[in-house]
DNA sequence: CCAAAAGTGTTCTACTTACACCCATGG
DNA sequence: CCATGGGTGTAAGTAGAACACTTTTGG
């Protein structure tokens, strides 16, 4: 129970006299390369943390959305298009960027690694891709934090949701899809148990053709049903 | 795959000259009173959408961070301290603010119906609690959008967390337990499966204390083992 | 014919669901 | 003694876990 009038400890401010933060948008770029999942990272040529990586990012204009600006960051920086993308989380503490007040939106976009491609990119920007589990030992800002809570969104996403769709190409086998749950979750799943359960939730349809590499037994290739995501559970 | 060089649509501007949206927090506090899960809501008593509905908010000051604005329009505004609060979305379209770019980010609480005390609050507020399931007609903003958004997540998050904490008081009856579930479910639950349930997740310690009310058995009182959030399944 | 990944069923166990009666209390 | 919500067990069905061999291909 409350018993005392509570008293504002400083004057509402008018609204446009009040001080505003800088407000910017980060992107967890996420792919599975070499049975890693795997982060795009640049390296900041400018001051703080110059040398250092970070995850692409840009302050948002006046009169963008922040999925538009997302995406310009997306197309501009990374050339990519197309992606799945998802708000992760806001970040705002007073003391994260040393340049002064910064609000950091954050999002993270799921693509298949072959079409990313580094090739054409603005120049004069050094990029990689780092392991999620193996990321360089010093992140600009509250980066690393970042990255970790993007990871931990997917893990758990995997296991109600079609989200293993952003990382695959269109048309992919069971194999690849179980891939990208043992690579994610970082443990080996029964194939014929995984089978079952994807068969039981009926959400791939065989596309009829057989993909053919190595000297093995060629694999029926599979798209999904549907192009949004779908909850199941 | 990507074949032509990509180019910036706008320069990139130095940081401090880059224009600024007004950041906001808005917060949504969620109780449970006579059977319904009911959202707080202010009248606005200046323009834009001057006499309808909305969800309390601020503006951000430039030195606190995300959660003491929160915090502050919680004590300040609603005389509420130590709440369960938990970041929501950020909604951010150009649009959603007549007087110009404001993006909001915002938060859910969750509290006890008993420690909500409107008696002393900032006078000239108008405030109400209204049933998430019956909202007033036209809510300010985007508000509705919010609220529907924040009522999905608590709905989905008490199936695998202790999130019901928070709209319980420290002791509590497992019937008391299980209205918050049918309420916000929207379901009649099974007595019996859900006691084994709740036992089987060993979540709860008795208290040893009986709760008595109205003529019958008097019920057992129970605490949350943890003071933290646990989530299970 | 050898190596390598694709593909396929059954049994056992654990959890979820459905369901009904006695208990303690106040009036 | 009546009305009210508190408190408890069992059986059936369903979903998940463990487990091994045959098939198709390229070299």
């Amino acid at each position: 129970m409350n018993t005392n009038i509570v008293k504002p400890e400083r004057e509402v401010l008018p609204f446009e006299n009040i001080k505003r933060p800088a407000v910017s948008v980060n992107v967890l770029i996420f792919s599975l390369n070499k049975d890693k999942l795997q982060v795009i990272l640049t390296e900041r040529t400018a001051e703080p943390f110059k040398g250092q990586w970070n995850i692409p990012g840009a302050l948002i204009y006046i009169d963008e959305s922040l999925e538009e600006a997302v995406k310009r960051v997306l197309t501009e920086r990374i050339g990519l298009k197309e992606v799945y993308l998802e708000q992760l989380y806001t970040f705002g503490d007073t003391n994260r960027d040393p340049r002064g007040r910064v609000i950091s939106i954050t999002y993270f976009a799921l693509v298949p690694f072959k079409d990313i491609d580094f090739s054409n990119l603005l120049q004069d920007v050094n990029v990689k891709m780092a392991d999620v589990k193996h990321l360089p030992e010093q992140l600009a800002f509250d980066h690393e934090t970042i990255i970790k809570y993007g990871f931990e969104r997917v893990k758990s996403k995997l296991e109600y949701s079609t989200i293993a769709r952003g990382l695959l190409p269109k048309k992919f086998t069971l194999s690849n899809l179980q891939k990208v749950y043992e690579v994610i979750l970082g443990e080996k799943i029964d194939k014929r148990n995984f089978r079952k359960r994807i068969s039981t939730l009926d959400l791939l349809k065989p596309t009829g053709e057989k993909f053919r590499e190595g000297n093995h037994r060629p694999a029926a290739l599979y798209e999904f049903k549907s192009n949004e995501l779908v909850f199941f559970d």
